[in-house]
RNA sequence: GCGGGUGUGGCGGAAUUGGCAGACGCGCUAGAUUUAGGUUCUAGUGUUUUCGGACGUGUGGGUUCAAGUCCCACCACCCGUACCA
């Protein structure tokens, strides 16, 4: 058999362009002051062990097109890769198998950045950070100290998942009802000394500037409802037979006048104070069984509402009344003011809760029937003294200005977002720098001293009090300062979320060692043009960095009010309809896929496969089906029969026409797709065009050229190779990005159908733009729809010029 | 529960402002080439049919000359729900 030496190979082709992108320096970050600039970022990964997942590559192929493109196009691009490298699984894996963190870690990324070369991202890897790096979290932790300094870090008691049996606090996702998810203990809600960000003092403008983003909609109204807005009345309560007061957060102080009772969250302090002799038995013994579930359980999901009676009795401020005291679970510390009125005739929630500890129930507006329902919609007043006969608006109008003017209440924004917890009881994280002395004061570490370093330790066995493990680190923990004076190291670490919120701008000046990044430099590259992740951060990502970066631009650090110009969330790869996950053992290894079938038919399938936003299955036959098609592109432009690889004789100099109409229309679309991220209509219609190029008498070499750079985003290496073939001796990734000529999208001839009663009967060309009347003859006197049309009236026709005739007939 | 999203052939999906439903691909069927095929090429492929047509975009209503697209009510599934990243 003929040995085809030059039969395409991904295997040596695509090795061949990743050495030569490296050694040329290919995707260094441009800085030609001539250019514009163009920011492309991912969300970095967490490097795990289990290595990359088909999941990564979706979003990454995305940012990758766009780069190539903007270069193409004549932009300086900045298109980084780093690691999001702290984490819980590390530590918890470092912990089952005594290795270091640190080590797993490093050998993680390793293996990530591995299979991300072999995919052929053009990353700027000069630019890579690592969140675990002390060069990168001195920065982390040097806006912590801003924040500090502004009175936006602050420690406050918030309660966190204990679990004694483990020793340590565990996170949300490992409690599983009510125990923890490795060995089943139970798990408690206790309140614990917490490092908290003040988010909430950004809530407004956080809110605001969502709307000049160009984000997804539903995206922003995902944030709206997380801040979730509400303006009501803060209303204060005295305590019957005693000096002290609470206040209430309410959105209806209209209908103060029907409150029949007040709800205590169980956690709150008040709760043990006012607790009468006769009650605090059953006040304990409630406590204690709340203990174990979760915010979500205690409300949403909670369908059966549960309290006791705390046997003391408040002050209704607006008429005297006195209202009994109860507790519930159904009530947050940790929203508004921990505390609620209750209004059972108004209102769902207290409506369930009267009928069943059988509190009165009084009606102050008018309409429904309280006897099933509360009655929740507008209506006048009653029973409301001076509210009586207004409406919802205008009552609580009123109602807030009486409150003020007898210095008991007011008019209060409340929102449903929360500060931000910020301490973690971790090894594996950026450590907070502070020390708290033994005079009971607080002290940064000194800016001229960070990094504080992540002290190495070979047992990071949990410590068994709720502090993290470095508090067994005894010998960095305790300070002693050049006065003598005895401390002790902050021995929270920060969540991951912290390197998260900012790395975008270390990648603009990511060896800095002076600041965190040049003002100058931040200026020409913010905000991000385009930002591709996971749909999974849609929320508090996205969140806590735009925190993180209004923070800064208050600070002067950041040029901008917003990090994050456009966005866009990719959606998941499901396999058989379920997340991809090792128990289910139904994960797709890239590795595999682009050793059978080489990475840019991985790339292609993925972006192929439907809209980049939708969670779509995987589909074992895809990368081949994309493989087939590139293997026809080469067939079509390249003949490697000979020795050596030469263009195909098909393609010439000379233009006949044939193709002019598909290759325009396809560099319209595919520009704009690329654009407006519709990458699976744009590869449908290189597909189209390829159909129609195999069909042609011959190619006009400009075409072939043309096409070969519309494709390289997405395939680079055949590109690349082809580009070669063609008599290129440098990379096609600054080869000028092909344009069209409009005139030849123009048609001269439409097709017009026309329906009878809605009903597709016949269709006919006709000249474009041709005369109504002329039309609606002509489609008319068609014999197919002439027999839809005998023996009835025609009552009307309706023409659209170019497009259709509905002749309507009874 | 709440917030957000998605439902179109056997499968993934396509379809400007409402105007030819099913582009493109997978799969399947038939044929050709090949010693061979997990190769390549050609043709066909929503269901049904008395071959005129009838039906068809999760379900049930509605608006319109015309609805996948707009409105109302429902169903199913997916994401998030504050210490997973």
């Amino acid at each position: 058999m003929l040995e085809r030496k030059n039969m395409y190979n991904h295997k040596v082709v695509e090795k061949k362009w990743q050495d030569y992108w490296a050694k040329h320096d290919t995707f260094k970050t441009g800085t030609d002051p001539k250019k514009k600039n163009y920011y492309a970022l991912d969300m970095f990964p967490f490097p795990s062990g289990k290595g990359l997942h088909v999941g990564h590559p979706e979003g990454y192929t995305a940012t990758d097109i766009v780069s190539r493109m903007k270069r193409a196009q004549g932009y300086n691009v900045l298109h980084p890769m780093g690691w999001d490298a702290f984490g819980l699984p590390t530590e918890q894996y470092a912990l089952k198998t005594g290795e270091d963190p640190a080590v797993v870690t490093k050998n993680n990324i390793a293996n990530f950045k591995r299979q991300l070369n072999k995919l052929g991202f053009s990353y700027d890897w000069d630019r890579e950070i690592t969140t675990s790096d002390p060069n990168y979290y001195k920065w982390t932790q040097w806006v912590f100290e801003q924040m500090y300094k502004k009175g936006l870090a602050y420690e406050a008691e918030v309660p966190v998942n204990w679990s004694p049996d483990l020793g340590t606090v565990v996170a949300n996702e490992e409690v599983i009802d009510g125990k923890t998810e490795r060995g089943g203990y139970p798990v408690y809600r206790r309140n614990m000394r917490q490092w908290m960000l003040k988010m909430t003092a950004y809530a407004d403008r956080l809110l605001e500037d969502l709307d000049d983003l160009d984000w997804p909609e539903p995206v922003k109204e995902m944030q709206r409802n997380w801040i979730g807005r509400s303006v009501g009345a803060q209303v204060t309560f005295k305590i019957k037979d005693s000096d002290k007061t609470f206040d209430i957060f309410t959105t209806r102080p209209d209908t103060l006048f029907g409150c029949s009772y007040t709800v205590l969250a169980p956690e709150n302090k008040l709760v043990q104070e006012i607790t009468t002799d006769g009650h605090r038995d059953e006040v304990n013994a409630y406590i204690k069984k709340i203990e174990s579930k979760s915010d979500l359980e205690r409300t949403d999901l909670n369908k059966d509402k549960t309290g006791v009676f705390t046997g003391a009795y408040a002050i209704n401020p607006v008429n005297g009344k006195e209202v009994p005291i109860w507790i519930s679970d159904y009530v947050l510390a940790s929203y508004g003011t921990g505390a609620v009125m209750a209004v059972p005739a108004h209102d769902d929630r207290d409506y369930d809760f009267a009928k069943k500890f059988d509190l009165p129930i009084n009606q102050v507006l008018e309409g429904g029937n309280l006897s099933k329902a509360a009655f929740t919609e507008d209506g006048p007043h009653i029973n409301s003294e001076f509210l009586n006969g207004l409406n919802i608006k205008d009552a609580k109008k009123k109602m807030v200005d009486w409150l003020e003017e007898h210095n008991c209440g007011e008019k209060k924004v409340n929102y449903k977002l929360r500060d931000w917890d910020f301490s973690r009881q971790r090894y594996w994280g950026e450590p907070i720098p502070v020390i708290h002395w033994e005079d009971g004061t607080t002290s940064l570490v000194p800016e001229d001293q960070l990094p504080l370093r992540l002290p190495h330790a070979t047992d990071i066995k949990p410590s068994g009090t709720p502090e993290s493990p470095l508090a067994n680190l005894t010998d960095w923990v305790n300070v002693v300062d050049e006065n003598g004076r005895k401390g002790k190291r902050e021995t929270n670490t920060m969540p991951n979320w912290a390197g998260s919120s900012w790395y975008y701008l270390r990648y603009v000046d990511p060896h800095n060692d002076k600041e965190l990044a040049d003002y100058d430099l931040l200026k020409q590259w913010l905000p991000v043009d385009l930002y591709i992740g996971g749909a999974e951060h849609a929320v508090r990502h996205l969140l806590y960095a735009r925190f993180w970066h209004k923070v800064l631009y208050d600070l002067g650090v950041v040029p901008t009010k917003e990090p994050f110009q456009r966005l866009y969330n990719q959606g998941l790869i499901l396999k058989n309809h379920e997340k991809m996950s090792k128990s289910k053992g139904n994960v797709v290894n890239p590795d595999e896929v682009i050793d059978e079938y080489g990475a840019d038919s991985l790339r292609m399938y993925e972006m192929f496969m439907g809209p980049l936003d939708a969670s779509i299955d995987w589909d074992d036959n895809g990368p081949a089906s994309t493989k087939k098609f590139l293997d026809r592109v080469w067939r079509l432009f390249v003949n490697d029969l000979d020795l050596k690889a030469i263009p195909q004789e098909r393609i010439v100099d000379k233009n006949d026409g044939e193709l002019d109409k598909v290759y325009a229309e396809t560099v319209k679309k595919v520009t704009e797709d690329f654009d407006a991220l519709h990458f699976n209509t744009a590869i449908s219609q290189m597909m189209v065009f390829i159909n129609a190029a195999q069909k042609a008498k011959s190619i006009p070499r400009e075409y072939a050229e043309g096409f070969v750079k519309l494709l390289a985003p997405v395939a680079p290496h055949m590109m690349e190779e082809i580009w070669q073939v063609f008599g290129h001796d440098e990379s096609i990734t600054y080869a000028k990005w092909p344009t069209y000529d409009p005139a030849k999208l123009v048609e001269s001839t439409v097709e017009i159908m026309v329906q009878v009663n809605g009903k597709l009967r016949g269709k006919f060309q006709a000249a474009k733009d041709a005369d109504r009347d002329a039309v609606q003859k002509e489609a008319m006197a068609l014999p197919h729809v002439q027999k839809f049309l005998e023996g009835k009236d025609v009552k009307k026709v309706i023409v659209v010029p170019n497009k259709i005739v509905n002749i309507v007939a009874k």
